[in-house]
DNA sequence: GTCGATAGATTGGTATCCAATCTATTCCAT
DNA sequence: ATGGAATAGATTGGATACCAATCTATCGAC
């Protein structure tokens, strides 16, 4: 409903989040405008609420482009993480919501069943779950926005950086950490937190061949590149030839 | 240099954080437009970025406006402030560069001597550039970003709600957290930050007469403009007949 | 083969136009 | 006179066409 720019910045971003669009990856205005059935400037507006989140970089006369953080800026990503997080800790102490534990107990459980069934994949999205759950704490939404702002960054690098994690590690440090939470250890919390932190980062390789799987925009786009009118086509399909066999990955 | 929208949106930035526009205020597309000699859709592209800044609040069909935070979300900020801050010193624990704390210390003398002179502006000045170099003391970009932007969104909130610092104490809470950082009592400084936060928010309070000391966009975006509170008093009803300050904002 | 020039393509920005929506006034009925 | 509907004006959201500046890539000369 609300600007058109704004929901073509949300798809765009969903499909960043998801891999299907890849670092680097050019974000053309004319071939987005033809995607979405938008002109040029509703393009460029999506473009800039985009660089503004950081997953989308503009460079003068050149061109918007996926965002690919150098491995430092990577670190500095799970560093802020961490950064915040420890510090949701330390107004736990300030003001004890040990009710709302139970979520996270919950949430730990879900992931040893989901480890319990071999289903490393589920157990990952509990993990990153595990990190909303803990950050809501606080009931303070300028705080969780600002966290998912850092998570989206960090779902950035996944596809930029293999990563191989020791499910069951993780699983066991989320659980460490609920006790010393349960128990009011706010230092030993913190401290494990950041070693949580620099396991997963430990995770991260360089991965080459993520770059090698960019596929054209309009592939990428293609499930939620709904046109223009209000329902129009229920398929966007091949799009007749306007002009094709330009599309050579460099 | 780069992008016309960009330098326009720190320009309209620049005015919002000294209080030259006041929360509420309308920015129209028209009038800015007009003032910065720009076409309206590059004024539209700065008001986005400004948005996402959380500066500004841009309602659907109806236009952007300063953003007007709530008593509560005024708390949220600076409690996010705390936990950054806090997340901070937990990481200082990890990487000791106490080789850095010379700069909060020369910082903090700073503050001293300008209280010593009585220039309580100046004081503040230098009390906000400590949480800088608290936060810079990280190296990290992202988290420095991060913080910068909390600190726009609280300088935001000083227009909104009429401050009465306690300089002297302020000052003395840096000096004892400087203390505890040096003798590396992680969890008492947090704790300590966590009150000096709390003074800080108590030294705010509703302000009504800073709404009306609202001006004309022309004026508060002029070169040579003055802060909101000084010299407004002198045109308090620059308008001509038209309505006044009926802008609820739920 | 390397370096430079030229021609295309893309971006940044302007001007103009139109539809949808919100604001405020006016006018009418009670 | 007052409340409500109708209307006219203003503002936003967006489209289209157009131009200048810049980047890219091909082509040609040495």
């Amino acid at each position: 409903m609300s600007g058109r720019s704004e929901q073509i910045a949300a798809t765009i971003c969903e499909a960043i989040l998801s891999h299907r669009l890849v670092p680097g990856a050019k974000l053309g205005e004319r071939e987005l405008s033809e995607i979405f059935r938008v002109s040029r400037i509703v393009i460029r507006q999506a473009l800039i609420r985009l660089s503004e989140d950081g997953l989308v970089t503009v460079e003068r006369n050149r061109g918007a482009f996926v965002a690919k953080p150098s491995l430092a800026e990577a670190v500095e990503v799970f560093e802020s993480l961490t950064i915040v997080e420890q510090g949701v800790i330390a107004q736990l102490g300030n003001r004890p919501r040990m009710s709302l534990l139970t979520e996270l107990r919950g949430n730990v459980e879900r992931q040893k069943a989901a480890l319990g069934h071999g289903n490393e994949q589920l157990a990952g999205e509990f993990g990153l779950e595990f990190h909303d759950l803990l950050v809501a704490l606080t009931r303070n939404r300028v705080a969780i926005e600002l966290h998912a702002q850092l998570k989206r960054r960090a779902r950035l690098l996944e596809a930029l950086y293999r990563c191989d994690f020791d499910h069951c590690q993780l699983c066991d440090e989320h659980e460490r950490l609920v006790v010393l939470i349960g128990r009011r250890q706010w230092s030993r919390a913190q401290q494990l937190l950041d070693e949580h932190y620099r396991l997963v980062a430990r995770g991260y390789r360089i991965d080459d061949e993520a770059l090698a799987a960019m596929r054209p925009l309009h592939l990428a786009l293609a499930r939620n590149a709904e046109p223009a009118g209000a329902s129009a086509a229920a398929k966007p399909a091949a799009r007749p030839g306007k002009r094709n066999g330009k599309h050579a990955h460099p």
